[in-house]
DNA sequence: TTCAAAAAACTACAGTTGTAGTTGTATAAT
DNA sequence: ATTATACAACTACAACTGTAGTTTTTTGAA
């Protein structure tokens, strides 16, 4: 299982997003502009050869779902990325984000407090 | 300029270390198993076509640098990643690595206080 | 200066990805 | 029952990726 492609990842968020769906409800869930319909089934059979997505028999049709949930693939593939960018600290990957203004100060120390009152 | 595959993203990281290098250079670089010279001149060639290298002659031969520094690359491409994958919201980026215990309290408290001193 | 070693340039190829046309099949509407 | 519709299956193909062999050029050493 490899790190997934820019719009395969599209494909994985939408049915992230629906949890439970067909081709053609992913589709109508994918940015504009929009694949055609072959294109976005050609890609979900290819995902579920590859593991990612799994289906069910429904009727004549299938009704695919992630085998993956995002959270498992951002810890298999999105963090060893960041740490192999960030010098394996994830403490860099914070702070960079921290002074690049994509997270305030009040954030972080919001975050500060949730995992304080969490271990309490 | 899209994103980077995985092996791209290997060779890169060599250059974004070695700052100027030629393709033996990179290849020593790069964690074994190394791949065939030849590859690894194919793929620099390529990722120059792309705009990710750039190369002066050097006598007969080039040497490379990157033409997108690190941080340019993290803006471009795994800031949007990461923002597709958690809402829009890098605060939900930084609380997963939290909770996920890939980013310490101390770690975090320190980059409080670091941003803190710097607005000073 | 000729030859061997090293490197670069060129070429080739299989696998993957993104794209969609064509064909087959089940269903629903008349 | 016949036909239109919708979807899946199959097929095709170009671009890109990863890999390395082959050919050419450069250069260092004898």
């Amino acid at each position: 299982m490899k790190r997934l492609s820019e719009k395969e990842e599209t494909i994985m968020q939408a049915v992230w997003t629906l949890k439970k769906a067909f081709v053609k409800e992913v589709r109508d869930e994918l940015p504009d502009p929009k694949p055609h319909i072959n294109t976005v089934a050609t890609m979900m059979r290819r995902l579920a050869d590859k593991g990612f997505l799994k289906f069910e028999d429904f009727g004549s049709t299938y009704r695919y779902a992630a085998a993956i949930s995002k959270m498992e693939y951002t810890r298999k593939f999105v963090r060893p990325l960041l740490a192999g960018l960030f010098g394996n600290s994830m403490k860099n990957v914070v702070s960079f984000f921290a002074e690049e203004d994509e997270v305030s100060l009040d954030e972080l120390k919001e975050i500060v407090k949730m995992i304080e009152d969490k271990n309490k």
